[in-house]
RNA sequence: GCGAAAGUGGCGGAAUUGGUAGACGCGCAGGAUUCAGGAUCCUGUGGGGUAACACCCGUGGGGGUUCGAUUCCCCCCUUUCGCACCA
């Protein structure tokens, strides 16, 4: 008569339901308030990964979480569909990149179907379609426009495998984000945005991001890198020439004993022009840019130089001082000339050891003498300006403000603030995106394509080959076009944007997917807007998450948006990692997920040494320790999938996959199921009712557990996202519900508080396990859907204890329990614990010093001696 | 090198404001059921110690504050992540 747990049959037949009644189908309602719960969205490389089920997981939970507690929930799914795998695979098999994405796109699409994540579907969005990339288009002219987008040539990061522009959010370690080649430079006309007109807002706005995770917030700041310091003109002799230089620490001027360049200065070659110096600095200048820029960055320590031969003023000293090259001055940062002051800073130190230049010591630490000839590294600490002329005396800190007035009274210089950021290059040399809807004439010069002819769309017909630059190049009917403003023979720029312009705004078109006549439809943007919580990896901190913040504010101050930060709150979700085995040497994967002994007899079969240690990796394809969520949600279901991703960890940390937690995972829905389904008939016979007075103390405190958990699940959710404890509370008090229901639930007082329990932990499970929740919910009798069905409440009456356990200790370890009535006060506790059997054998003949009281909870009974 | 986070049973992880360390799950052990295996159910499960208690030890290591520390402070070790000549 039992019936089996058949996820499939279950999760088939709710999704189904949900879809006919457009369950999270939403629109604006003024009278509710509003909540937009959003996971980063996906770009659609073929399948769904084990962490896209777990960002996607806990997104789902919070919107049908903050359903049932009466939001109008906002909770939309799209696809990133620009980018380089559908390019290479047109490359690699022939097919076209639009058919490529667009059936990744439908097959992933009913992959997250499957799993029963509760999207508007209606609002679905590919980043591909002239649909939306038109609107990519139409921002970039605003921002052209307005300044914002301008084009230049610069040397920018190249990738040759890639054989494309890289940002600089996009080189890591010197290597491609995407294929770890290393990065060259190249000299490039590229069309960039102004992020740094933003540089400061994007920095002083981090502050009000208290929903963010410290560690983001820092590597935003980080990013930005804001200094605030001073630039001084350092006079070059025999010229008309001074050099700039940004310091921010104008208060070591005094110490300032030469000038060191960056070999990339303009006037590195001009100074020593037609002297003779001229070769060896020349020799210099070309051997420091071959070594390449990922050579520079890692040969950290070993300073060197060359000495041009010229001389500049030192304006505070009015000292002649010689001007240098070295090769750790950079010059795409301050003005790539640097002042140097060897006793206070460490690098200059080194230099200026290697070279036998003077060191000069201005600041001086508080009840120390430091001697110029004496140091071993360069001071960078606090103190007391020395021999800086007027200034000698101030505390350093002090001298930096009255230094800094003065450089800009004498016209020597002015304050100044740098920022690490630099505009973001947005020009990208493939054909997978959206074009730069400009035009080139010979006669106009840079013209933008009307606003009423986009979007500018990508030509069908170009070859991939993979050779040469961007494809369409190759397209002359995308190429050739008439002038907009003279009508004469023109081209199109055929570089397409940088996929992160489409990222950088996705969020607000989700408001009106549909809107044709501007990136989104103002007022819906304003109701929806910002997004409440967000959810996605950690790997975004500064490239997507730095963009879409400039967007926002940028889109703000067109007058589109309202908000100036698009999301309030940010969850980044941990890896999903699992352990594996393997022959260092090989890449040979140990088989299947062995436990303990098993592996030990466990050898590589190339070249037959054992296996010791596992590592736990981040599954990827690439290690080839994946899980594939497919095989997964075929043998246990979804519900099980998303089980066991909420509950092996709390959501911010790395989880790592174990194929027994799966089973753990699919045995508690089991046990869930066959629970409900054997006491159907007798919880369906019970008056419903809920009794006011349980007869037991048992029952009473099974009522107790009951509405304990309801405010634990809830407080878990609530405050923390923490799901791993909200899951193990459920489980617990399912655990009682068993015990009791094991006495065959003979009165009806049992069966009305076991039927109160379970409907409860049913409801509690939805939004981790909607599908088995519905239908246990639908098999218990309950009319209507459990998707209509508020978020329970807690009952403080059923929450009240009778009875306490008071720890006892004794000098502050555990000596003894006892049970007192919840109401009795201090005195009789402090008597029966005193009394109690075991700790009375622990004072025994010692004094009592004092009696520690913690109500309802410890007595602690600190004895003498 | 600088910055941040973390270190708890055999494993994943709990312990929300300093108050019973190890919830929940996995694994393991014993038992029931079964021809057998699997599945299921029951019991136990930090280490030492004991016939059983008692008791002792125990949250990376060392100090400190406190009646009491996984939690707060100082020093050190390890791991992970981020930045890495930013003047």
């Amino acid at each position: 008569m039992e019936e089996r747990y058949q996820p499939h049959d279950i999760e088939t037949k709710w999704q189904h339901v949900w879809e006919e009644n457009h369950a999270s189908r939403v629109s604006e309602d003024p009278g509710k308030p509003k909540y937009y719960v959003l996971e980063m969205f996906p770009y659609p490389s073929g399948r769904i990964h084990m962490g896209h089920v777990r960002n996607y997981s806990i997104g789902d939970v919070v919107a049908r979480y903050k359903r049932m507690r009466g939001y109008n929930v906002l909770h939309p799914m799209g696809w990133d569909a620009f980018g380089l795998p559908a390019e290479n695979a047109a490359i690699e098999r022939g097919t076209h990149p639009e058919k490529w994405t667009q059936e990744n796109i439908l097959y992933m699409e009913t992959q997250l179907k499957r799993l029963g994540l509760s999207y508007d579907w209606e609002r679905e969005i590919a980043t591909c379609e002239p649909a939306y990339y038109r609107w990519n288009q139409w921002i970039f002219l605003q921002f052209y426009k307005r300044d914002l987008a301008y084009k230049k040539s610069s040397s920018v990061n190249w990738c040759p495998s890639c054989e494309t522009v890289l940002a600089n959010e996009q080189v890591i370690d010197g290597t491609c984000w995407r294929c770890e080649s290393p990065v060259s430079q190249k000299e490039l006309d590229q069309w960039f945005f102004r992020i740094t007109d933003y540089a400061e807002e994007l920095l002083r706005d981090l502050d009000s991001l208290t929903g963010w995770p410290d560690k983001v917030v820092t590597m935003q700041r980080n990013w930005i890198g804001k200094s605030v310091g001073a630039e001084i003109l350092f006079p070059v002799l025999g010229s008309e020439e001074a050099l700039r230089v940004f310091t921010t620490r104008q208060d070591t001027v005094y110490g300032a004993t030469f000038v060191s360049l960056a070999v990339e200065h303009p006037l590195a070659l001009t100074l020593c022009q037609d002297t003779p110096r001229e070769v060896a600095v020349k020799q210099f200048v070309e051997r420091i840019k071959n070594s390449g820029q990922a050579a520079r960055g890692s040969e950290e320590g070993e300073k060197e130089g060359c000495f041009t031969g010229a001389y500049c003023l030192n304006p505070f000293t009015g000292e002649k001082i010689p001007i240098y090259l070295a090769n750790f001055v950079l010059m795409e940062y301050g003005t790539g000339a640097v002042m140097a002051v060897p006793a206070h800073d460490q690098r200059d130190f080194e230099f200026a050891k290697k070279y036998r230049l003077p060191i000069r010591v201005v600041i001086q630490p508080k009840g120390e003498v430091l001697k110029a000839d004496d140091l071993a590294d360069a001071y960078v600490g606090e103190g007391v300006m020395v021999d800086s002329g007027p200034f000698t005396g101030l505390a350093n800190d002090e001298g930096k403000e009255k230094v800094a007035a003065y450089l800009e009274e004498r016209g020597w210089g002015k304050k100044a603030v740098r920022y690490r950021l630099r505009d973001w290059g947005i020009s990208r040399q493939r054909y997978w995106g959206t074009p730069i809807p400009i035009i080139y004439c010979k006669q106009c010069g840079i013209r933008p394509v009307p606003e009423d002819e986009l979007p500018v769309t990508l030509p069908r017909d170009v070859p991939f080959t993979g050779k040469g630059g961007s494809p369409l190049l190759e397209s002359k009917r995308f190429r050739e076009v008439e002038c907009p403003r003279c009508g004469g023979s023109a081209r199109r720029d055929t570089d397409t944007m940088d996929t992160f312009v489409d990222s950088s705004w996705y969020f607000l078109r989700y408001a009106s997917a549909d809107y044709a006549l501007a990136p989104f439809d103002p007022d819906k943007g304003r109701y929806w807007m910002a997004v409440d919580q967000y959810i996605g990896g950690v790997e975004h901190a500064v490239l997507h998450l730095l963009y879409a913040r400039f967007f926002t504010k940028a889109l703000r101050d067109l007058g589109l948006a309202h908000v100036g930060e698009p999301f309030l709150n940010l969850l980044t979700q941990g890896m999903v990692c699992k352990e594996t085995f393997r022959c260092p040497e090989h890449n040979w994967l140990l088989p299947g997920d062995l436990m303990g002994s098993e592996r030990e007899g466990w050898k590589c079969p190339e070249c037959k040494k054992p296996v010791e240690q596992g590592r736990v990796e981040k599954m990827s394809k690439s290690k080839k320790n994946i899980v594939d969520p497919e095989d997964l949600v075929n043998v246990y279901g979804a519900d099980t999938a998303r089980l066991f991703t909420l509950f092996a960890a709390p959501p911010e940390k790395d989880l790592e996959w174990s194929d027994q937690g799966v089973e753990g995972a699919y045995r508690f829905l089991t046990r869930l199921w066959r629970f409900a389904l054997q006491h159907r008939e007798r919880l369906a016979g019970v008056e419903s009712a809920v009794q006011k007075e349980q007869s037991t103390a048992e029952l009473r405190e099974l009522r107790r557990i009951i509405h304990r958990t309801i405010k634990k699940v809830t407080e878990d959710i609530e405050s923390r996202f923490h799901f791993n404890t909200a899951i193990a509370a459920i489980m617990e008090a399912f655990n009682a519900l068993s015990t009791l229901a094991q006495g065959g639930l003979k009165l009806d007082e049992e069966a009305v508080l076991v039927k109160e329990g379970l409907d409860a932990i049913v409801v509690l499970l939805f939004p981790f396990v909607p599908h088995v929740a519905s239908e246990l919910w639908e098999q218990l009798g309950h009319g209507e859907n459990l998707d209509r069905v508020p978020w329970p409440s807690y009952s403080l009456e059923a929450l009240a204890e009778e009875e306490l356990l008071i720890v006892v200790q004794v000098n502050g370890k555990v000596r003894g329990k006892i049970t007192v009535p919840a109401d009795v006060g201090r005195e009789r506790v402090e008597t029966e614990a005193v009394d109690a059997p075991k700790v009375k054998s622990f004072i025994h003949g010692k004094k009592i010093h004092k009696v520690v009281y913690v109500p309802r909870r410890l007595v602690n009974i600190v004895t003498e001696g």
